[in-house]
Order: structure tokens, then sequence, then C-alpha cells
RNA sequence: GGUCCGGUAGUGUAGUGGUUAACACGCCAGUCUGUCACACUGGAGAUCGCGGGUUCAAGUCCCGUCCGGACCGCCA
């Protein structure tokens, strides 16, 4: 690709070359232009003195608009007065690309006064523009990356499944349905039942990461109609902890990647460590956490079968003070917190299943799945399913089918926990909730 | 879905019944010997979300409505 990215511009000192990018801000002085340009990479300084020669360059500076794009020619210099990265960019040529309207809608300098969230998603294009933001993408790009690598190097294949499905997909979560020619189809919540017709199909070890749909009207910082999921299924387990150990691996390999390749501008930027997990994640069973969580803090669970809120900030804080740990496994759920297909455990009568915690919030569901056709219909009945209408479902297991497991991990809850960002929105390209389909 | 909170120049806020609605950033113009969050001077820019009501008088109080946010529930 032609382009120099302003990073790289160190490499070429004392040659001509041509840039491109957006204008940064611009300062015209009486015998002296600056101009900061700024691309995804960095920024850099164009410098231009006001002279008969440059005349036509002082105009048409003089003239610019913030955030217009332009295409410069001319030499770099390393120039030590120059605060920003000790060099400046002197044009011969200036040609305007694109020329920015005056005032913009939010406040782009995001220096002290913060545009509205419901503003900047309105503009997110120009939200998107923030160092910050690119930066959050930068980060998911390595992160998928990372899963990537780690699944070809441990034999998964990867599936695409269908997002229109004939019934609901059942993860316990509210589905949206649409009108398909005539007849009533759903939006996949979950790749669910198709990565474990990928066991059936004898693939071994599949995953995806794609699109999922939730009808749940959740107004939170944490939830979004449209997320994308990165789930992965196994076979052949013995047990639920295999699995556990696998997405552990893949998550410290993550991290490790992350920490790599973007941790000196993670760090400059949101003025934070990147914590790489060096050893295992802590696992505590489902009634030891409700038990921790009411010795050490006091605090009661208004559910029985499940963690609100605050249980899992607590466990979360228990687990970094006294585990030091930022990710937490909890496991064995009772079965009325989890869907009919989680297999239980015949001693414990709890499933064999597992959440993963993040600095407070559950990024993963998990489990053992029911293989065994009988017990899997029984325990469909259990909640009130309608075995007819899973019957293509039930296909799957009629005919062998290996013992196996898998989980779903919500890559922006990911990466808004990473980033510690306090919404879902800034870690989405363009979030989709109950009340925001555009742009 | 529930509870609470908010909506005032382009942006963020102040304004708790009484002149011409204030401040910061941004924008425009001018001044300024190299700035770097440039500085200085001046200027433009707001039917105070919308509709109704109370009052001599409403940005301010009341009712409705629309839009948004936070927390809870549901989940990744």
């Amino acid at each position: 690709m032609g382009k120099i990215y302003f990073k790289d511009l160190a490499n070429y000192y004392n040659q001509e070359i041509e840039l491109q990018g957006f204008v940064d801000k611009v300062r015209d002085l009486q015998y002296v232009q600056f101009v900061i340009l700024r691309d995804s990479s960095a920024k850099v300084q164009m410098t231009i003195e006001k002279n008969e020669e440059n005349k036509v360059l002082n105009e048409i500076v003089s003239d610019l608009t913030k955030e217009s794009t332009l295409l410069a020619k001319g030499i770099i210099y390393k120039q030590d007065k120059v605060k920003l990265r000790g060099m400046e960019f002197i044009p011969k040529t200036i040609e305007i690309t694109s020329k920015s309207e005056e005032e913009l809608p939010i406040d782009i300098l995001d220096f002290n006064n913060k545009s509205k969230q419901d503003l900047r998603l309105d503009n997110r294009f120009l939200d998107l523009r923030l160092e910050k933001n690119y930066l959050i993408f930068k980060g998911q790009t390595i992160a998928e990356m990372a899963m990537r690598e780690y699944w070809l190097r441990n034999d998964f294949i990867e599936i695409h499944s269908p997002k229109i499905l004939g019934t609901a997909s059942e993860t316990g979560a509210e589905v949206f349905d649409l009108e398909y020619f005539g007849k009533k189809v759903y939006l996949a919540q979950s790749p669910q039942f198709y990565k474990q017709m990928a066991m059936g199909a004898g693939f071994n070890n599949v995953f995806e990461i794609g699109p999922v749909f939730r009808a749940e009207n959740s107004h939170t910082a944490y939830h979004a109609t449209e997320f994308t999921s990165v789930d992965c299924e196994i076979s052949w387990i013995k047990s639920f902890h295999e699995v556990m150990d696998i997405e552990e691996e893949k998550l410290i390999e993550v991290m490790k990647k992350i920490k790599n390749d973007i941790g000196e501008d993670y760090q400059r930027i949101f003025k934070k460590e990147i914590a790489v997990p060096q050893e295992k994640f802590p696992r505590i069973n489902f009634y030891d956490a409700k038990k921790i969580v009411q010795d050490n803090y006091n605090y009661v669970g208004k559910k029985d079968f499940d963690f609100d809120r605050r249980e899992e900030e607590l466990i979360c804080i228990y687990a970094k003070k006294k585990l030091n740990s930022e990710f937490v496994f909890v496991t064995d759920y009772p079965f009325e917190a989890r869907p009919f297909y989680h297999m239980i455990d015949p001693e414990t009568k709890l499933t064999k299943s597992f959440d993963l915690l993040y600095k407070g919030i559950e990024i993963t569901t998990g489990a053992q799945r029911e293989h065994r056709i009988d017990i899997l219909e029984k325990q469909a009945l259990e909640k009130d399913m309608n075995l007819e209408s899973i019957d293509f479902y039930l296909n799957f297991f009629r005919y062998g089918m290996p013992p196996h497991g898998g989980y779903g991990f919500g890559l922006t809850r990911f990466l808004m926990r990473l980033f510690e960002v306090d919404s879902i929105r800034d870690v989405t390209f363009l979030y989709r909730g109950p009340n925001r389909v555009m742009p």
C-alpha cells in the first residue's frame, strides 16, 4: 500500500514524501502557520512560513477547517524544537481532498467537555476518530487473531452457523422474530445448537466468532440487542474442567498478545497497565461463592439459584484481593439457573457448568453438554419445552454424539472490562440496543 | 419491564418565579516573530425538547408527551 503512516515518518527524514490525513488543528500565526495532521497511527506537525513564495499555501491553510482531509507533498525533517515527536513536515503543495464543515456536532477534542453518549453515538463516525477508540478496535482485532491462532494450533474448525432460525435457540434469552416469506422465523440468540451439531458431525472442536441477537429490553451499560459472541465447542471431554482449562489457556495467550502489541499505547492513553494473568484462574463452586460473599462482605443475594449483580462484583473483589486474579470461574450452578442442555452431576444434582467473571462482570457461560438423548429429553421436559419444536436438534443426538462441552464468550463485554470503559457502547463499532438502531 | 434522574447557543454546564438567559470550550474576524491545550481583542450564535396549565410574570411551579441516562431484573 502506498500510504505512509505517520507513525513511520522518522524513516523518511529529508526525503520528499506524500502525506494524507485529517486536519487535527490549525494554528495560524502572524508569520507562520502550523497544521497538525492526524491519521490512525499518529499525529505530525506541518509548518508553513508566511511569505510571498508560500502565498498559495498560506491561503489554503487560512481557509482550512478542522477535520478536513488533505494530501500534501513535501519534505519531513527532524526538528527538535517541535514538541510533537521532534519532527516537522514542510509542504511544497497542499490539496484539500475533503473540506469539513466549520462546527462539529460533537466535541471531538474530548478535552474537558466530553459530549453526551447519545450524541456521540449519533455521530459515531466522528467519535471513532478519537485515538482511544481506534485503540479499542485494534485491541479487538488482536484478541480475535490471538484466539484464532490458538484454535488453529489446537485442531479447531471455524464454522459460520445461520442467524436465521426456524426455531428459537434456547439459551434462556428472549428472541426476535421476523416475517420470512409468510412464515415466522427467529434471529439466532446463540450458535449453541449448531456448534453442537458440529460435534455430531465429528468435527471434534469448533469455534465461531459472530453476531447474536437478544430481544431483551435491558437498559444497562453491559447489554446490547446485537453483539459479537465467541463460541467454541470441544468433543471427547471427560470433565467440564477441561473446557475451563482451554478457555483459561486461550485467554492468557490473548492477554499476553494484547499487552505485547498495544500495551504501550494502552498505558499512554488509558493511564493503566494491562494485567496479564500469570497462573490459573481460581475456580469456586457456586455455593462456596455464595458463602464467601456472605462471610466476607455480609451480603446475601436476592436469588437462591443464581447471583445478582452485587454478588458478581463482590466475588470479583474477593478474587482480586485474596486470590490475586482478575478472572474467576464460578462452577456447579443449580439446574434452575441453567438451560436444559447442561449436564447434571448425578451426585450433587448440580450442573457441570461454569461462568467466567472478569472485573465484576460475567463474560462467559459454559458447560459440559448432555449428550445422551434420553436424559436430554427428560431435562427439556423439566424446562417445559416442546420436544417437537426442537426435534431437529434432538436428532443430532440419535446417531452417535461424542461427549462434549463448550462455552460462549461475550467479546464486547471482555473488551469493555479490558479497557475499563463505562459502557458496552464504547467498545461496539455501532451499538444496537432497545432504543437504538441508527446510524 | 421496574425505580430514580435529566433535556438551556455547535459542545459541556450555570441559572430554585421578576430587566436584554450567564460561563467555558468551539466557531468567525482582527492582532500577534516558531506555535505546540498558542496568546490577546472583538463578534456571531439559544423560538430554554414538545404541548397544555397556574400566575400580573415561567428556563424556573403543575400536568401530559417525546427523547436520553443511571441502577435493578433478564443475559454474554
